[in-house]
DNA sequence: TGCTCATTCAATCAACCAATCAAGTGATTG
DNA sequence: CAATCACTTGATTGGTTGATTGAATGAGCA
């Protein structure tokens, strides 16, 4: 056996890892691009993404656990916002290489555009 | 309803949760991160991560089908490296984040260590 | 204070995921 | 060409995850 390598400490990489865990979700990843842009409420984020808003609460709800989004209530609307622009950088990073990787990976090939 | 913001190609959108996804957990990371180091096979891999290598294969199989990985074949073994430096980027650009995130998300707090 | 709107919470169920083990493949070596 | 080494594959199985529904909460207004 080779000399053995450093390794990552295991809380780091489990920590780490949760985050990339609750990124790897379309829904939430778009819903996260979303909020990227401005910050909005449930209810604005359930007509922009044209779902049903308990499942995007209950998206909002892991991803606050996760501490990538933070809230900010005013009056009767709570406005959601990405937690810190580390976040939003690297959503960004992880579009930048989704979109140029290719698409064969994708069976289905509707473009979803209005 | 305000008015319609623009939502991230479907597609595109998928397959960066397919990456982050594949990112997502704390044994895969591990081995990513030995991977951003130096290439190796899978019974060095074995060693340096001290598991059973069918888990370490089933682990690299997903990966590669994820393109996160690649391999080279020299005589009877197979060497797995990072498929690019953007992947690279990402996991330090996580890891990164994963660090300085506060530990009260963990329950457990065994350290792992040797 | 009671009503309503915006949102969350809790419980259930189906679908997906990852670990494991045994068997299979493909390249080198005698 | 048969054996061995290095690794992969397939099937099973237990554990997690996410959607859904309906009830609950909390702020503002009459």
């Amino acid at each position: 056996m080779q000399k053995p390598m450093e390794l990552i400490d295991p809380k780091i990489c489990r920590n780490t890892a949760a985050i990339f865990r609750a990124l790897g979700d379309a829904s939430r990843l778009q819903l996260l691009a979303l909020l990227a842009k401005r910050e909005m409420c449930v209810t604005e984020l359930t007509e922009q993404l044209n779902d049903n808003l308990p499942a995007i609460s209950q998206r909002l709800k892991l991803l606050r656990a996760e501490r990538l989004v933070k809230t900010r209530r005013e009056g009767k609307h709570i406005y959601y916002s990405l937690a810190d622009n580390h976040i939003a950088l690297l959503i960004e990073n992880g579009l930048a290489h989704g979109s140029e990787a290719d698409d064969s990976v994708c069976s289905n090939q509707e473009t979803g555009e209005t």
